[in-house]
RNA sequence: GGCGGCUUAGCCAAGUGGUAAGGCGGAGGUCUGCAAAACCUCUAUUCUCCGGUUCGAAUCCGGAAGCCGCCUCCA
Protein backbone atom coordinates (compact mmCIF):
# COMPACT_ATOMS: atom_id res chain seq x y z
CA UNK A 1 0.00 0.00 0.00
CA UNK A 2 1.15 3.49 -0.61
CA UNK A 3 1.22 6.29 2.08
CA UNK A 4 -1.33 8.35 2.35
CA UNK A 5 -2.28 11.50 4.26
CA UNK A 6 -4.72 13.72 5.18
CA UNK A 7 -4.61 17.38 3.84
CA UNK A 8 -5.95 19.61 5.18
CA UNK A 9 -6.23 21.88 1.80
CA UNK A 10 -8.68 19.10 0.10
CA UNK A 11 -10.21 17.62 3.33
CA UNK A 12 -9.51 14.14 2.10
CA UNK A 13 -7.18 11.55 2.08
CA UNK A 14 -4.06 11.80 -0.42
CA UNK A 15 -1.89 9.44 -2.12
CA UNK A 16 1.73 11.10 -1.32
CA UNK A 17 3.87 12.08 -3.94
CA UNK A 18 6.90 14.49 -3.30
CA UNK A 19 7.80 17.13 -6.22
CA UNK A 20 11.11 14.95 -6.04
CA UNK A 21 10.58 11.02 -6.45
CA UNK A 22 12.93 9.87 -3.47
CA UNK A 23 13.01 13.20 -1.60
CA UNK A 24 10.99 15.29 1.35
CA UNK A 25 11.41 18.67 2.45
CA UNK A 26 9.04 19.26 5.05
CA UNK A 27 8.46 22.47 7.32
CA UNK A 28 7.45 21.93 10.47
CA UNK A 29 6.10 24.49 12.90
CA UNK A 30 8.38 24.48 15.95
CA UNK A 31 7.81 26.72 19.69
CA UNK A 32 7.51 30.12 20.25
CA UNK A 33 10.33 30.41 22.53
CA UNK A 34 8.94 32.93 24.86
CA UNK A 35 8.08 30.25 28.15
CA UNK A 36 9.03 26.56 28.17
CA UNK A 37 7.29 24.25 26.20
CA UNK A 38 4.70 22.24 27.74
CA UNK A 39 3.56 18.57 27.38
CA UNK A 40 0.77 19.38 24.69
CA UNK A 41 3.35 21.46 22.95
CA UNK A 42 5.31 18.11 22.20
CA UNK A 43 2.17 16.49 21.17
CA UNK A 44 2.93 18.69 18.03
CA UNK A 45 6.59 17.93 18.01
CA UNK A 46 6.52 14.41 18.42
CA UNK A 47 3.84 14.03 15.45
CA UNK A 48 6.58 15.99 13.34
CA UNK A 49 8.77 13.16 15.12
CA UNK A 50 6.84 10.34 13.76
CA UNK A 51 6.22 11.75 10.35
CA UNK A 52 10.05 12.36 9.31
CA UNK A 53 11.03 9.16 11.16
CA UNK A 54 8.33 6.93 9.11
CA UNK A 55 9.48 8.70 6.07
CA UNK A 56 12.94 7.71 6.45
CA UNK A 57 12.14 4.44 7.26
CA UNK A 58 9.76 4.37 3.92
CA UNK A 59 13.62 5.03 2.07
CA UNK A 60 13.10 8.83 2.10
CA UNK A 61 15.62 11.09 2.19
CA UNK A 62 13.98 14.24 4.10
CA UNK A 63 14.89 17.93 4.53
CA UNK A 64 12.70 19.03 7.92
CA UNK A 65 13.00 23.13 9.10
CA UNK A 66 11.44 23.70 12.09
CA UNK A 67 11.55 27.26 13.06
CA UNK A 68 12.15 29.30 16.56
CA UNK A 69 9.87 31.92 16.95
CA UNK A 70 12.26 34.16 18.93
CA UNK A 71 10.37 37.27 18.18
CA UNK A 72 6.87 38.28 18.80
CA UNK A 73 4.55 39.93 21.28
CA UNK A 74 5.43 38.04 24.21
CA UNK A 75 9.06 36.88 24.17
CA UNK A 76 9.25 41.05 23.60
CA UNK A 77 6.81 41.45 26.50
CA UNK A 78 8.72 39.08 28.73
CA UNK A 79 11.74 39.84 28.16
CA UNK A 80 11.36 43.76 28.77
CA UNK A 81 9.03 42.98 31.70
CA UNK A 82 12.37 41.26 32.71
CA UNK A 83 14.79 44.14 31.87
CA UNK A 84 16.55 41.76 29.82
CA UNK A 85 17.42 41.73 26.15
CA UNK A 86 15.20 39.77 24.26
CA UNK A 87 18.46 37.01 23.56
CA UNK A 88 18.99 36.57 26.96
CA UNK A 89 15.34 36.05 27.54
CA UNK A 90 14.81 33.09 24.59
CA UNK A 91 18.27 31.40 24.84
CA UNK A 92 17.86 29.74 27.60
CA UNK A 93 14.39 28.82 26.33
CA UNK A 94 15.98 27.35 23.60
CA UNK A 95 18.38 25.11 25.71
CA UNK A 96 15.54 23.70 27.63
CA UNK A 97 13.67 23.45 24.17
CA UNK A 98 16.33 20.98 22.84
CA UNK A 99 17.15 19.43 26.58
CA UNK A 100 13.53 18.23 25.67
CA UNK A 101 13.99 17.06 22.64
CA UNK A 102 16.81 14.88 23.77
CA UNK A 103 14.63 13.39 26.51
CA UNK A 104 11.76 12.75 24.52
CA UNK A 105 14.34 10.73 21.47
CA UNK A 106 12.86 13.45 19.33
CA UNK A 107 14.93 13.23 16.06
CA UNK A 108 16.56 16.44 15.31
CA UNK A 109 15.57 18.44 12.37
CA UNK A 110 18.25 19.53 9.47
CA UNK A 111 17.50 23.35 10.31
CA UNK A 112 16.11 25.07 13.71
CA UNK A 113 16.06 28.34 11.76
CA UNK A 114 15.41 31.65 14.30
CA UNK A 115 13.21 33.87 13.11
CA UNK A 116 15.73 37.17 14.70
CA UNK A 117 18.54 35.69 12.45
CA UNK A 118 16.37 36.02 9.21
CA UNK A 119 15.24 39.67 9.34
CA UNK A 120 17.09 40.65 5.73
CA UNK A 121 14.92 37.15 3.82
CA UNK A 122 11.51 39.09 5.53
CA UNK A 123 12.39 42.38 4.92
CA UNK A 124 12.90 41.22 0.91
CA UNK A 125 9.94 39.47 1.00
CA UNK A 126 7.83 42.30 2.22
CA UNK A 127 9.15 44.26 -0.20
CA UNK A 128 8.18 42.41 -3.26
CA UNK A 129 4.65 41.89 -1.45
CA UNK A 130 4.60 46.03 -1.71
CA UNK A 131 6.11 45.84 -5.28
CA UNK A 132 3.41 42.78 -5.82
CA UNK A 133 0.33 45.08 -4.77
CA UNK A 134 -0.42 42.68 -2.07
CA UNK A 135 0.70 44.86 0.56
CA UNK A 136 0.44 48.60 1.77
CA UNK A 137 1.89 50.53 4.10
CA UNK A 138 0.04 52.28 6.77
CA UNK A 139 1.84 54.73 9.51
CA UNK A 140 5.00 52.95 10.43
CA UNK A 141 4.15 49.24 9.61
CA UNK A 142 2.67 47.32 6.38
CA UNK A 143 -0.18 45.40 5.61
CA UNK A 144 -1.13 42.43 3.72
CA UNK A 145 -4.26 43.69 1.78
CA UNK A 146 -6.26 40.06 2.13
CA UNK A 147 -8.66 41.22 -0.77
CA UNK A 148 -5.52 41.25 -3.03
CA UNK A 149 -5.16 37.36 -2.80
CA UNK A 150 -8.68 35.48 -3.96
CA UNK A 151 -7.32 32.01 -2.68
CA UNK A 152 -7.25 33.62 1.30
CA UNK A 153 -9.49 31.10 2.73
CA UNK A 154 -8.77 28.15 0.87
CA UNK A 155 -6.62 26.05 3.69
CA UNK A 156 -9.25 26.78 6.54
CA UNK A 157 -12.58 26.90 4.31
CA UNK A 158 -13.74 29.78 5.92
CA UNK A 159 -15.04 33.22 4.29
CA UNK A 160 -13.80 36.34 5.55
CA UNK A 161 -16.97 37.41 5.44
CA UNK A 162 -18.56 34.59 8.07
CA UNK A 163 -16.10 35.51 10.70
CA UNK A 164 -17.36 36.45 13.41
CA UNK A 165 -17.73 40.29 13.44
CA UNK A 166 -14.98 41.81 16.32
CA UNK A 167 -14.71 38.72 17.97
CA UNK A 168 -11.19 39.25 18.84
CA UNK A 169 -9.77 41.36 17.05
CA UNK A 170 -7.06 43.72 18.63
CA UNK A 171 -8.30 47.13 19.11
CA UNK A 172 -4.60 47.96 18.46
CA UNK A 173 -2.67 51.27 17.63
CA UNK A 174 -2.02 50.16 14.31
CA UNK A 175 -4.52 51.03 11.03
CA UNK A 176 -5.40 48.80 8.84
CA UNK A 177 -7.81 48.74 6.05
CA UNK A 178 -9.78 46.08 7.02
CA UNK A 179 -9.83 44.32 10.38
CA UNK A 180 -8.68 40.89 8.67
CA UNK A 181 -5.38 42.32 6.91
CA UNK A 182 -2.75 41.36 9.01
CA UNK A 183 0.87 42.63 9.89
CA UNK A 184 4.30 42.31 7.84
CA UNK A 185 6.14 44.82 9.32
CA UNK A 186 5.73 46.50 12.64
CA UNK A 187 6.39 50.03 13.41
CA UNK A 188 8.28 50.55 16.15
CA UNK A 189 6.05 51.87 19.71
CA UNK A 190 7.63 52.60 22.88
CA UNK A 191 6.82 49.32 24.01
CA UNK A 192 8.83 47.30 22.16
CA UNK A 193 12.22 49.11 23.82
CA UNK A 194 15.38 47.88 22.25
CA UNK A 195 13.86 45.71 20.31
CA UNK A 196 13.66 46.23 16.51
CA UNK A 197 15.90 46.52 13.33
CA UNK A 198 16.42 49.46 11.13
CA UNK A 199 15.86 48.28 7.53
CA UNK A 200 14.41 49.18 4.05
CA UNK A 201 10.93 48.78 5.64
CA UNK A 202 11.81 51.66 8.39
CA UNK A 203 12.77 50.83 12.35
CA UNK A 204 10.23 48.24 13.32
CA UNK A 205 10.18 44.30 13.38
CA UNK A 206 8.75 41.75 11.20
CA UNK A 207 4.95 40.59 12.27
CA UNK A 208 4.07 36.76 13.07
CA UNK A 209 3.76 35.00 9.77
CA UNK A 210 6.31 35.95 7.38
CA UNK A 211 9.29 34.47 9.26
CA UNK A 212 7.55 31.12 8.46
CA UNK A 213 7.41 32.19 4.67
CA UNK A 214 10.65 33.49 4.44
CA UNK A 215 12.39 31.03 6.78
CA UNK A 216 10.81 27.90 4.90
CA UNK A 217 11.19 28.93 1.25
CA UNK A 218 15.10 30.08 1.66
CA UNK A 219 15.53 26.18 2.85
CA UNK A 220 13.38 24.55 0.91
CA UNK A 221 12.51 26.66 -2.27
CA UNK A 222 9.33 28.33 -3.35
CA UNK A 223 7.43 24.99 -3.12
CA UNK A 224 7.90 21.86 -1.43
CA UNK A 225 6.11 18.99 0.09
CA UNK A 226 4.61 19.13 3.74
CA UNK A 227 3.85 21.80 6.33
CA UNK A 228 2.61 21.02 9.69
CA UNK A 229 1.37 21.79 12.91
CA UNK A 230 -1.18 22.02 15.17
CA UNK A 231 -4.81 22.63 13.94
CA UNK A 232 -4.70 26.08 15.65
CA UNK A 233 -2.23 27.43 13.47
CA UNK A 234 -4.92 26.50 10.51
CA UNK A 235 -6.02 29.87 10.88
CA UNK A 236 -4.71 32.11 10.77
CA UNK A 237 -1.17 31.62 11.07
CA UNK A 238 -0.90 29.11 8.00
CA UNK A 239 -3.23 30.85 5.67
CA UNK A 240 -1.47 33.78 5.94
CA UNK A 241 1.42 32.28 4.90
CA UNK A 242 -0.18 30.89 2.08
CA UNK A 243 -1.03 34.10 1.02
CA UNK A 244 2.62 35.74 1.58
CA UNK A 245 4.03 32.91 -0.43
CA UNK A 246 2.24 32.45 -3.14
CA UNK A 247 1.55 36.51 -3.14
CA UNK A 248 5.26 36.66 -3.78
CA UNK A 249 5.79 33.58 -6.21
CA UNK A 250 2.61 33.25 -8.11
CA UNK A 251 2.72 29.69 -7.64
CA UNK A 252 1.73 26.99 -5.55
CA UNK A 253 3.53 27.37 -1.91
CA UNK A 254 3.17 23.37 0.07
CA UNK A 255 1.10 20.22 -1.50
CA UNK A 256 0.19 18.54 1.89
CA UNK A 257 -1.04 20.73 5.01
CA UNK A 258 -1.14 18.14 7.85
CA UNK A 259 -2.32 19.33 11.17
CA UNK A 260 -2.19 17.75 14.56
CA UNK A 261 -5.30 17.77 16.85
CA UNK A 262 -4.46 19.31 20.64
CA UNK A 263 -3.73 17.41 23.97
CA UNK A 264 -6.29 17.91 26.51
CA UNK A 265 -5.66 18.07 30.24
CA UNK A 266 -9.08 18.31 33.06
CA UNK A 267 -10.91 18.27 29.65
CA UNK A 268 -9.38 22.11 28.40
CA UNK A 269 -7.22 22.05 25.83
CA UNK A 270 -3.47 22.02 27.62
CA UNK A 271 -2.47 25.58 26.93
CA UNK A 272 0.17 28.14 28.44
CA UNK A 273 -3.33 30.80 28.98
CA UNK A 274 -5.31 28.50 30.28
CA UNK A 275 -2.08 27.86 33.28
CA UNK A 276 -3.50 23.57 33.07
CA UNK A 277 -0.34 22.60 31.79
CA UNK A 278 2.89 20.60 32.74
CA UNK A 279 6.08 19.96 31.59
CA UNK A 280 8.26 17.17 30.26
CA UNK A 281 10.97 18.72 32.40
CA UNK A 282 8.33 18.63 35.83
CA UNK A 283 7.25 15.37 34.96
CA UNK A 284 11.10 13.50 34.60
CA UNK A 285 11.68 15.30 38.07
CA UNK A 286 8.82 14.02 39.63
CA UNK A 287 10.65 10.33 38.46
CA UNK A 288 8.59 9.24 35.53
CA UNK A 289 10.40 8.28 32.16
CA UNK A 290 10.52 10.71 29.50
CA UNK A 291 9.90 7.78 26.81
CA UNK A 292 6.73 6.93 28.78
CA UNK A 293 5.72 10.20 27.75
CA UNK A 294 6.77 9.33 24.16
CA UNK A 295 4.72 6.57 24.28
CA UNK A 296 1.48 8.12 25.72
CA UNK A 297 1.83 11.33 22.92
CA UNK A 298 2.71 8.63 20.29
CA UNK A 299 0.01 6.21 20.53
CA UNK A 300 -2.90 8.24 19.89
CA UNK A 301 -3.52 9.04 15.98
CA UNK A 302 -2.36 12.37 15.69
CA UNK A 303 -5.16 13.80 14.37
CA UNK A 304 -7.53 12.58 17.33
CA UNK A 305 -7.49 14.91 20.73
CA UNK A 306 -5.39 13.19 23.27
CA UNK A 307 -6.60 13.10 26.75
CA UNK A 308 -3.48 13.30 29.15
CA UNK A 309 -3.67 11.48 32.27
CA UNK A 310 -1.29 9.60 35.15
CA UNK A 311 -3.27 6.30 34.36
CA UNK A 312 -2.46 7.18 30.96
CA UNK A 313 1.51 7.00 31.99
CA UNK A 314 1.39 4.28 33.93
CA UNK A 315 0.11 2.20 31.38
CA UNK A 316 2.84 3.81 28.62
CA UNK A 317 5.15 2.96 31.50
CA UNK A 318 3.79 -0.97 31.19
CA UNK A 319 3.77 -1.19 27.65
CA UNK A 320 7.10 0.09 26.89
CA UNK A 321 8.36 -2.65 29.64
CA UNK A 322 6.92 -5.17 27.84
CA UNK A 323 7.99 -3.83 24.61
CA UNK A 324 12.18 -3.92 25.76
CA UNK A 325 11.21 -7.26 28.12
CA UNK A 326 10.59 -9.09 24.63
CA UNK A 327 14.10 -7.76 23.48
CA UNK A 328 15.93 -9.05 26.05
CA UNK A 329 14.07 -12.32 26.18
CA UNK A 330 15.10 -12.78 22.59
CA UNK A 331 18.48 -11.67 23.19
CA UNK A 332 19.09 -14.21 25.70
CA UNK A 333 16.74 -17.00 23.33
CA UNK A 334 18.66 -20.10 22.35
CA UNK A 335 17.24 -23.42 20.71
CA UNK A 336 16.52 -24.90 17.47
CA UNK A 337 13.64 -22.38 16.43
CA UNK A 338 10.97 -22.98 14.45
CA UNK A 339 12.14 -21.28 10.81
CA UNK A 340 8.34 -20.91 9.47
CA UNK A 341 6.36 -19.34 12.33
CA UNK A 342 9.40 -17.12 12.45
CA UNK A 343 9.21 -15.82 9.11
CA UNK A 344 5.34 -16.07 9.63
CA UNK A 345 5.09 -13.30 12.26
CA UNK A 346 7.55 -11.26 10.76
CA UNK A 347 6.00 -10.99 7.64
CA UNK A 348 2.65 -10.08 9.70
CA UNK A 349 4.28 -7.86 11.88
CA UNK A 350 5.75 -5.83 8.88
CA UNK A 351 2.78 -5.66 6.92
CA UNK A 352 0.56 -4.62 9.83
CA UNK A 353 2.78 -2.12 10.55
CA UNK A 354 3.16 -0.60 7.43
CA UNK A 355 -0.30 -0.85 6.84
CA UNK A 356 -1.41 1.40 9.66
CA UNK A 357 1.38 4.12 9.29
CA UNK A 358 0.79 4.03 5.46
CA UNK A 359 -2.65 5.09 6.32
CA UNK A 360 -2.43 8.93 7.45
CA UNK A 361 -0.10 7.84 10.19
CA UNK A 362 -2.61 5.74 11.63
CA UNK A 363 0.02 4.49 14.35
CA UNK A 364 -2.72 2.28 16.90
CA UNK A 365 -3.08 -0.66 14.08
CA UNK A 366 1.10 -0.56 13.73
CA UNK A 367 1.87 -0.76 17.97
CA UNK A 368 -1.20 -3.32 18.00
CA UNK A 369 0.93 -5.34 15.19
CA UNK A 370 4.00 -4.67 17.03
CA UNK A 371 2.41 -6.52 19.99
CA UNK A 372 1.04 -9.37 18.00
CA UNK A 373 4.84 -10.14 17.18
CA UNK A 374 5.90 -9.87 20.81
CA UNK A 375 3.35 -12.92 21.36
CA UNK A 376 3.93 -14.52 18.49
CA UNK A 377 7.39 -14.45 19.08
CA UNK A 378 7.55 -15.13 22.89
CA UNK A 379 5.63 -18.01 22.16
CA UNK A 380 7.85 -19.66 19.92
CA UNK A 381 10.43 -18.79 22.43
CA UNK A 382 8.45 -20.58 24.84
CA UNK A 383 8.20 -23.69 22.42
CA UNK A 384 11.27 -23.75 20.63
CA UNK A 385 13.64 -21.60 21.44
CA UNK A 386 15.32 -19.52 18.37
CA UNK A 387 17.94 -20.05 16.20
CA UNK A 388 21.00 -17.44 16.45
CA UNK A 389 19.97 -17.00 12.15
CA UNK A 390 16.13 -16.58 13.89
CA UNK A 391 17.19 -14.00 16.92
CA UNK A 392 18.95 -11.73 14.38
CA UNK A 393 16.15 -11.40 11.64
CA UNK A 394 13.50 -10.76 14.86
CA UNK A 395 15.94 -7.80 16.28
CA UNK A 396 16.43 -6.72 12.73
CA UNK A 397 12.91 -5.93 12.81
CA UNK A 398 12.14 -5.49 16.14
CA UNK A 399 14.76 -2.53 15.29
CA UNK A 400 13.48 -1.57 12.27
CA UNK A 401 10.18 -0.73 13.73
CA UNK A 402 11.35 1.08 16.57
CA UNK A 403 13.09 3.36 14.06
CA UNK A 404 9.74 5.11 14.62
CA UNK A 405 8.59 4.03 17.63
CA UNK A 406 11.79 4.81 19.29
CA UNK A 407 10.75 3.52 23.07
CA UNK A 408 12.41 0.29 23.07
CA UNK A 409 16.59 0.48 21.89
CA UNK A 410 17.61 3.07 24.22
CA UNK A 411 21.13 3.77 25.48
CA UNK A 412 21.39 1.92 29.47
CA UNK A 413 24.30 2.53 31.20
CA UNK A 414 26.76 -0.09 32.80
CA UNK A 415 26.10 -0.84 36.22
CA UNK A 416 27.74 0.36 38.84
CA UNK A 417 30.94 -1.74 40.58
CA UNK A 418 28.73 -1.91 43.99
CA UNK A 419 25.54 -3.43 42.26
CA UNK A 420 27.56 -5.66 39.85
CA UNK A 421 28.93 -6.81 43.79
CA UNK A 422 25.60 -7.19 45.05
CA UNK A 423 24.21 -9.07 42.46
CA UNK A 424 27.42 -11.57 42.70
CA UNK A 425 26.46 -11.98 46.40
CA UNK A 426 22.88 -13.02 45.80
CA UNK A 427 24.05 -15.61 43.50
CA UNK A 428 26.57 -16.94 46.04
CA UNK A 429 23.55 -16.41 48.69
CA UNK A 430 21.13 -18.95 45.97
CA UNK A 431 23.49 -21.26 45.49
CA UNK A 432 23.95 -21.93 49.59
CA UNK A 433 19.63 -21.93 49.39
CA UNK A 434 20.27 -19.15 51.83
CA UNK A 435 17.43 -17.28 50.10
CA UNK A 436 16.52 -14.70 53.15
CA UNK A 437 19.79 -13.15 51.98
CA UNK A 438 18.85 -13.44 48.52
CA UNK A 439 15.70 -11.89 48.44
CA UNK A 440 17.18 -9.07 50.69
CA UNK A 441 19.70 -7.87 48.24
CA UNK A 442 17.02 -8.25 45.57
CA UNK A 443 14.60 -5.91 47.85
CA UNK A 444 17.76 -3.50 48.44
CA UNK A 445 18.43 -3.39 44.49
CA UNK A 446 14.38 -2.73 43.66
CA UNK A 447 15.06 0.20 45.82
CA UNK A 448 17.82 0.98 43.73
CA UNK A 449 15.55 0.60 40.38
CA UNK A 450 17.55 -2.59 39.30
CA UNK A 451 14.76 -5.56 39.09
CA UNK A 452 16.72 -8.63 39.04
CA UNK A 453 14.92 -12.33 37.32
CA UNK A 454 16.00 -15.81 37.99
CA UNK A 455 15.67 -17.19 34.47
CA UNK A 456 17.00 -20.28 33.17
CA UNK A 457 20.05 -18.93 31.48
CA UNK A 458 21.23 -16.78 34.40
CA UNK A 459 20.01 -13.79 36.21
CA UNK A 460 18.79 -10.75 34.28
CA UNK A 461 18.82 -7.24 35.02
CA UNK A 462 17.17 -4.16 33.73
CA UNK A 463 16.14 -0.94 34.67
CA UNK A 464 12.58 -0.84 36.31
CA UNK A 465 10.78 2.18 33.86
CA UNK A 466 9.24 4.83 36.48
C1' G B 1 -23.42 33.27 14.75
C1' G B 2 -19.66 30.57 11.12
C1' C B 3 -16.30 26.32 10.45
C1' G B 4 -14.49 21.56 12.16
C1' G B 5 -13.93 17.26 15.32
C1' C B 6 -15.30 13.61 19.01
C1' U B 7 -18.69 9.89 21.96
C1' U B 8 -16.56 1.82 21.26
C1' A B 9 -15.12 -2.58 28.01
C1' G B 10 -12.92 -0.31 34.54
C1' C B 11 -9.16 3.10 31.65
C1' C B 12 -6.63 4.13 26.75
C1' A B 13 -7.69 2.92 21.71
C1' A B 14 -8.36 0.46 16.34
C1' G B 15 -12.28 -0.74 13.37
C1' U B 16 -16.17 3.50 7.85
C1' G B 17 -21.58 -2.14 5.21
C1' G B 18 -20.37 -8.85 6.52
C1' U B 19 -20.95 -9.98 12.62
C1' A B 20 -16.07 -5.95 17.86
C1' A B 21 -7.69 -5.28 16.75
C1' G B 22 -4.21 -3.97 20.40
C1' G B 23 -2.41 -1.92 25.21
C1' C B 24 -3.20 -1.13 30.48
C1' G B 25 -5.88 -3.16 34.50
C1' G B 26 -8.42 -7.64 36.48
C1' A B 27 -9.39 -13.31 37.26
C1' G B 28 -7.56 -18.36 36.85
C1' G B 29 -3.62 -21.80 35.34
C1' U B 30 1.71 -23.53 33.80
C1' C B 31 6.81 -22.51 35.13
C1' U B 32 9.79 -20.78 39.66
C1' G B 33 13.01 -21.71 46.35
C1' C B 34 9.81 -17.36 46.26
C1' A B 35 9.36 -13.62 42.81
C1' A B 36 9.80 -11.43 38.05
C1' A B 37 9.50 -12.35 33.00
C1' A B 38 7.16 -15.62 29.61
C1' C B 39 3.23 -18.81 27.92
C1' C B 40 -2.14 -20.57 28.02
C1' U B 41 -7.41 -19.40 29.20
C1' C B 42 -11.08 -15.83 30.50
C1' U B 43 -12.45 -10.41 30.81
C1' A B 44 -17.96 -5.50 25.16
C1' U B 45 -24.18 -10.52 22.42
C1' U B 46 -22.47 -4.86 21.64
C1' C B 47 -20.43 0.50 19.97
C1' U B 48 -24.12 7.98 23.70
C1' C B 49 -29.57 7.92 22.62
C1' C B 50 -34.00 7.75 19.13
C1' G B 51 -35.71 6.78 14.31
C1' G B 52 -34.66 5.23 9.08
C1' U B 53 -32.17 2.59 4.72
C1' U B 54 -30.40 -2.60 4.08
C1' C B 55 -30.64 -9.67 3.75
C1' G B 56 -27.07 -7.42 7.10
C1' A B 57 -25.23 -1.05 10.49
C1' A B 58 -20.31 0.72 15.50
C1' U B 59 -19.88 1.81 10.24
C1' C B 60 -24.72 4.93 5.64
C1' C B 61 -29.04 8.72 6.30
C1' G B 62 -32.18 11.93 9.62
C1' G B 63 -32.89 13.75 14.54
C1' A B 64 -31.46 14.43 19.85
C1' A B 65 -27.90 14.79 23.92
C1' G B 66 -23.03 15.54 25.81
C1' C B 67 -17.90 17.03 25.12
C1' C B 68 -13.80 19.60 22.56
C1' G B 69 -11.24 22.87 19.11
C1' C B 70 -10.69 27.25 15.62
C1' C B 71 -12.96 32.13 14.33
C1' U B 72 -6.50 37.51 13.79
C1' C B 73 0.33 36.64 16.92
C1' C B 74 -1.78 29.29 20.55
C1' A B 75 1.31 23.15 18.97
Amino acid sequence: MSLRFYNTMTRSLEEFKPIKPDEVRMYTCGPTVYAPAHVGNYRAYMFEDILRRYLIYKGYRVTQVMNLTDIDDKTIRDSNAKGITLNEHTQPIKDMFFEDIDRLNIQRAEYYPAATEHIGEMVAMVEKLLERGHAYRSGDSIYYKISSFPNYGSLSHMKIEDLMAGARIDSDEYEKETASDFALWKGWTEKDGAVFWETSLGKGRPGWHIECSAMSMKYLGEQFDIHTGGVDNIFPHHENEIAQSEGVTGDKFVNYWLHNAHLILDSKKMAKSEGNFITVKELTEQGHDPLAIRFVLLSTHYRQQLNFTMDGLGAAKAAITRLRDFKSNVESASGSGDGIAVNEAIEKAVRGFEEGLDNDLNISPSVAAVFDFVRDINSIIADNGLSASEKESVLENLKKFDSVLGVIFVDESGLDAEIEEMIQKRLNARKNKDFQTADEIRDALLSKGIILEDTPTGTKWKRKIS
